[in-house]
DNA sequence: GTTTACATACATACACGAATGTATGTAAAG
DNA sequence: CTTTACATACATTCGTGTATGTATGTAAAC
C-alpha cells in the first residue's frame, strides 16, 4: 500500500494527529514516541516524517486543529457597541466552560496542553498560542467591564482590568482543577451558579469597597515595595 | 573520595535534589537525565541511585522538600472558633500569593510541577500531593465562609461551597498565569486588591443575586441534563 | 587500642533497549 | 517520467538499570 490520492494523504495526515491526540492524553506526550503513533495511526514512522519534521510538529499541528476553550471568549461579541456587555462577559464565560467540558477533542487536547506536556524553550509556539488566547480573553473581557461601567451595569468602583484578569483566572483555574479530577466539582452543573456569583460580585461592589476585617493587617510603618 | 559520614551523605543527598530542582525548572523533568543531575551536582549516577530508587523517586522527594501555596490555606487557623473567620481567609489567601510569589525554591517547585512535568500513572504520589493541599484549601475556605455566615459577615445567599472553589480556581489560575508570564500581571502589588474584589463581592451578594442582563439566554422548553 | 568484620557511600563499567534521524526503495498518481 | 506518499532498513545516540569495585566509617571483640 503505498501512494494514495491527495485527500488521502490528508486524511492520512489526520489518522497520525488523531493517534497522537490519544497516546499524547493517555501516557503524556514526551512518554509517546513516533514509533507509537505510528503503530497507532496503522502506518510507519515514515508516514510521519514525511508530514511533520518532528515529534514538536505533530504536536503543535495537533493543537492547531482545535479551538481552545478561552478563544471562545474573544470570538463572543462584547464589542463596544454591544447593548448589553456584560451580559456578554457572562455568555462568552459560560461558551468557555461549556466548550472545555462538553467539546471531547476540546477537552482532551487542553488536558494535553495543560497536564500532559512540558514547557520548555522548543515549546515557544503552544506556549505563544496559549498566551495569545489567554491575552485576547482579558482584554475582550476588560473592554467589556469598561462598556458596562459606561452604561451603569457596574458601578465606576470596579477596575475592568482586575476584574478581566480575575475572572481569567477564575475560568482557567476551574478548568485545570477540572480536568485534573473531574469529581472534584460539578462544573457543567453548576458553571452559571459560579459565573454569576463572581459577576454579582462585580454589579454589587461598592465605590470604596474596603473589607471590614478585623484581623486586616496594620499599616506598618515601613511598607515594602510589592514587585 | 568515598564514604562520608552520615551527615555528608545527608549534604550529598541534598546536592542532587538542589541540582534537580535547578534542571528540572530549566529543561522539564523528562528531558533531564539522571547523568545530567549527577553531572551538575558534582557526583556520579551511582550516588543518585544509592539515595533514590528512580528519577521518579528524585521528584518526589524534591516536592517532598517544600511547602506548596496552598498549604498555607490549611495551615493558617481558620478553624470555628475564629472570632473573625473572613479576615482569616483574606490572610490565608494573601499568605498562598506571597509565598507563591515570593519564596524562590516554592515558585521554582510549584512551576515545575505545574508547567514542567507530565502527570502519567506513575506520578500519583505527587498528583495526590497536590490534590490533597487543594482540597484542605478548599474545606478550609467553605468552613470559614459558613462560619462567616453564622457571623453574619456574610449574607446568607452565599454558597460556601461554591465560594471556596471559586477561590481555588482564583488563586490557582493566578499563580500558574504568572508563572507562565510574569508579565502579564503584577501579581505580588495587586495580590490583595484582587482578593479583597472577590471577598467584598461575597459580602455584598443580595440573597437572590439573579443578573439582570437582557441578553441572559431564555429558558428552553426542554432542558439538557448538564453532568 | 588494635584488629576484625561488616555496613555505608559512593565510583566505575557494562549491557541493553528505545528512540531518533536519515537514507533508500517503490508503487501509484499526475 | 517525474513527483508524491509513503514503507523499509540502517546507523547512531541516549538513557537506564545493574553489577561490581572500593575506600572509608563504625562497632564490637579481644
Amino acid at each position: 500500500m503505498v501512494r494514495r490520492t491527495r485527500d488521502k494523504a490528508l486524511e492520512t495526515r489526520n489518522r497520525i494527529l488523531d493517534a497522537a491526540e490519544r497516546l499524547f492524553s493517555e501516557q503524556g506526550v514526551s512518554h509517546t514516541s513516533l514509533a507509537d503513533i505510528a503503530k497507532a495511526a496503522g502506518v510507519t514512522r515514515g508516514a510521519i516524517y514525511w508530514h511533520f519534521r518532528d515529534k514538536g510538529e505533530v504536536f503543535t499541528a495537533m493543537v492547531d486543529r482545535v479551538t481552545l476553550p478561552m478563544d471562545e471568549m474573544g470570538a463572543c461579541g462584547a464589542g463596544p457597541r454591544a447593548a448589553d456587555p456584560l451580559g456578554a462577559v457572562r455568555a462568552s464565560a459560560l461558551f468557555v466552560l461549556e466548550r472545555a467540558t462538553s467539546d471531547p477533542q476540546c477537552r482532551r487536547v487542553f488536558d494535553v496542553m495543560v497536564h500532559k506536556c512540558e514547557y520548555l524553550d522548543e515549546m515557544v509556539e503552544v506556549k505563544q498560542r496559549m498566551a495569545k488566547s489567554q491575552q485576547a480573553c482579558v482584554r475582550n473581557a476588560e473592554q467589556a467591564f469598561r462598556d458596562a461601567i459606561g452604561r451603569g451595569q457596574l458601578p465606576a468602583g470596579v477596575d475592568p482590568r482586575l476584574a478581566a484578569v480575575g475572572l481569567d483566572a477564575l475560568l482557567h483555574g476551574l478548568i485545570t482543577s477540572w480536568l485534573a479530577n473531574r469529581d472534584y466539582f460539578p462544573l457543567k452543573r453548576r458553571a452559571a451558579a459560579m459565573i454569576d456569583m463572581y459577576l454579582d460580585g462585580l454589579r454589587r461592589a461598592g465605590p470604596a469597597s474596603a473589607p471590614r476585617s478585623t484581623t486586616r493587617p496594620r499599616p506598618k510603618t515601613a511598607r515594602k515595595r510589592a514587585g
